[in-house]
DNA sequence: AGCACGCCGACT
DNA sequence: GTCGGCGTGCTC
């Protein structure tokens, strides 16, 4: 009598075993429909196992063995590897990285594929840039194995350009292409290329705004190899792919690519486990690497476990990059937070018929209403964060938990009628704008005004169009599009992340102004970046200013290795929420009095402290920090560990989870 | 996670 | 009397 072992879809770090008469190894990979409890659920077959640990007459009969499609080998390594490091539950894991479409008891009808329209003739490929045909001729030195590069491009060098020719020569050996992007809505263009320049090899995207049916369907032209290139979000790095021979992750930095619930996976560290296990290369592309990828790629401690592929110089002959400056908001005199400087500028591209685009990282009117006589300030009453005033729609906002109100005529604690809006968002910019130059047409861009992904591609087709001559927009504008016809961008509010607590904010904001940055001056008109700041002498504005990545990356791993931070230690985090704070904490503090941690060498475990949103939506959350010199370590205290944590009996309320690698703290 | 069972409180 | 709150325990 055979026994299949099975992994079903619940929080149990454990497989299920069952009676499956006749069953051979074939069936191992294959879905199985199961009782279980007093349900029937599907799962998928791990193993088939000589006998288990329970007595057959424990063993309840599978219903169905599921013939197709079969989740191969390498696919179970790579989610026994994610559950593992991540400590997350097995099934939950291996389930989760199937399209619902294979999990339903009652399989969806498939129908026909449409039959692709109009077949297009390839695109030509471009020449290619002295720095393209060098990279790329060094990534085909290194040949099929295993080899993790950092792409390391300017913006503007054709990173793109060299990944279309790495997938020419896979798709010539017969393979498959994966390739990630961090937000699917932002890199329609990326996709388009491809798919220009590859008609026939049946490219497929993978990503959530797909609907069900299209998912499968994506899903198993990728897993049955008839899709030779996959173009997805992370999600899409768990995607069977029998020929695989190329990994590309582009903008690999990108934050996006952190998973942010459920298993919390960073899609480019699975990319490259993955990479490694199939014994392909990988490409890791970015003008502002991840600090972890730079010393993966250039650190002695590293061992040079990446290699650097450097290309510093545009692409388009003419372009060159863009003029940074900064604007000492100490000296020059702001109207509404702009200085004249920057409002001369938007003038000069009026006047010459050229778009302007001022980048300002906060959506609303303003960050809070406040009463000047007795000091009342719009909070959110379920969340420890401001009520983001909206004039556009006359209401008071929580950008964390969706709380709204209306805008109190008068102070709802003293009465007083003088309460005023602090701060400035992109709205109010706007409104300033409009009334500063009221010949322009101003185009606002940020999640309010472009909530879907159709809103959003209208936008970006209007500002294609040259409908607009100012762009007032957040980070949603710094990615991705290129505007032929903007060559100012201006930078204001970003003092605000020199100072954040977050180690990583500078990283992340460097980023940011480095992709802002790039939107200037595209084509062959000349790009010009002014940052407003109170702090002009920041070494980030400096390094900035001089395109400068590598200096600036130089001088923040040198402060991570003082500081013992990653990538020169590994971490995780274990966070609790529950209605009240001191019951996050306990359940914090009774983790960490664990008493066999005497046993595990060399991991140090913070005090649980509140986050730094310590309230959100009526739940009071808390931290604790794990970090070891050693990765090694880490994992094995984590995996006891969990367990423990499992055990500690806490308030029905309380929820908690651990992350590893956490991106934020 | 579901889904049961089981025990107490406040309702038609 | 029973509807329903959530604590506890189990799922091959």
């Amino acid at each position: 009598m055979s026994i299949v072992r099975v992994a079903l879809d619940v929080p149990l770090y454990r497989f299920f075993d069952y009676l499956a008469p006749g069953a051979t190894r074939d069936a191992v990979g294959c879905r199985v429909r199961v009782p279980f409890g007093r349900r029937t659920v599907i799962g998928v077959i791990v193993d088939l196992p000589e006998d288990s640990d329970l007595p057959a007459t424990e063993l309840r009969p599978v219903e169905e063995i599921l013939p197709a499609p079969k989740l191969p080998a390498d696919w179970f390594r790579l989610l026994a590897f994610c559950a593992a490091y991540y400590q997350a539950p097995p099934g939950e894991v291996m389930l989760a990285a199937l399209p619902a479409g294979l999990k339903r008891l009652v399989p969806p009808q498939p129908r026909a594929a449409r039959v692709p329209g109009k077949r297009l003739a390839a695109v030509s490929a471009p020449e290619l840039t002295v720095e393209q045909a060098v990279v790329i001729e060094r990534i085909r030195a290194a040949g099929a194995g295993f080899t993790p590069f950092l792409l390391f491009g300017v913006t503007g060098s054709g990173k793109t350009e060299v990944y279309l020719r790495l997938i020419a020569d896979a798709l010539a050996q017969n393979g498959q292409i994966l390739v990630l992007v961090p937000e699917i809505n932002l890199t329609p263009q990326l996709e388009a290329r491809v798919a220009a320049r590859f008609p026939d090899a049946g490219l497929v995207s993978l990503h959530s705004e797909l609907t069900e049916a299209a998912r499968l369907r994506n899903w198993l032209a990728a897993a049955e190899g008839r899709a030779r290139i996959v173009l997805g979000t992370r999600l899409a790095v768990f995607t069977p792919l029998p020929d695989l021979a190329l990994i590309i992750v582009d903008e690999e930095h990108d934050p996006s690519f952190k998973q942010q619930d459920g298993m919390r996976y960073s899609a480019r560290d699975v990319a490259v486990f993955r990479a490694r296990d199939r014994k392909v290369p990988i490409v890791l592309g970015s003008a502002t690497p991840a600090l972890e990828s730079w010393a993966n790629a250039t650190a002695k401690e590293m061992n040079g476990r990446y290699t650097l592929l450097t290309m510093r110089e545009r692409a388009a002959a003419q372009a060159r990059l863009p003029a940074v400056q900064r604007v000492d908001l100490r000296k020059e005199k702001a109207e509404e937070g702009l200085s004249g400087i920057l409002l001369e500028a938007i003038e000069r591209r009026l006047a010459r018929g050229e778009q302007s685009l001022v980048f300002l990282n906060r959506r609303g009117y303003a960050p809070v209403l406040a009463c000047t006589a007795c000091g009342w300030i719009s909070d959110c009453r379920r969340c420890a964060a401001h009520l983001v005033l909206h004039l556009k729609d006359r209401r008071l906002r929580c950008h964390h938990c969706g709380f709204e109100a209306g805008i109190p005529k008068r102070c709802p604690t003293c009465g007083n009628q003088d309460i005023h809006p602090f701060g400035r968002g992109t709205q109010r910019l706007e409104a300033f704008l409009a009334e500063r130059f009221p010949q322009a047409r101003i185009l606002r861009a940020d999640r309010d005004s472009a909530k879907s992904r159709k809103q959003w591609e209208a936008l970006v087709e209007r500002i294609h169009a040259g409908e607009a001559d100012i762009l007032v927009g957040t980070q949603m504008l710094a990615k991705g599009h290129d505007f032929p016809k903007l060559t100012l961008v201006g930078v204001v509010g970003a003092d605000a992340a020199l100072f954040a607590a977050d180690c990583r904010a500078p990283e992340r904001l460097f980023a940011q102004l480095m992709q802002v940055a790039g939107r200037a001056g595209r084509a062959d008109l000349p790009g010009e970046v002014l940052i407003q700041t109170q702090y002009p002498d920041h070494p980030l504005y400096a390094a900035v200013v001089a395109h400068d990545y590598a200096a600036f990356a130089a001088t923040q791993l040198a402060e991570r290795k003082t500081a013992g931070f990653p990538p020169f230690s590994s971490q995780a985090m274990l966070r609790a929420e529950a209605p009240q704070m001191a019951d996050a904490i306990a359940f914090l503090a009774t983790a960490r009095a664990w008493p066999g941690i005497e046993t595990h060498a060399g991991i140090t475990l913070y005090d649980p402290v509140p986050m730094r949103l310590a309230k959100l939506a009526n739940l009071e959350r808390a931290q604790l920090l794990i970090e070891s010199g050693s990765r090694r370590a880490l994992q094995d205290f984590l995996t006891e560990w969990r367990a423990v944590v499992d055990a500690i009996k806490a308030p029905s309320r309380l929820r908690w989870h651990l992350e590893v690698d956490p991106l934020d703290y």
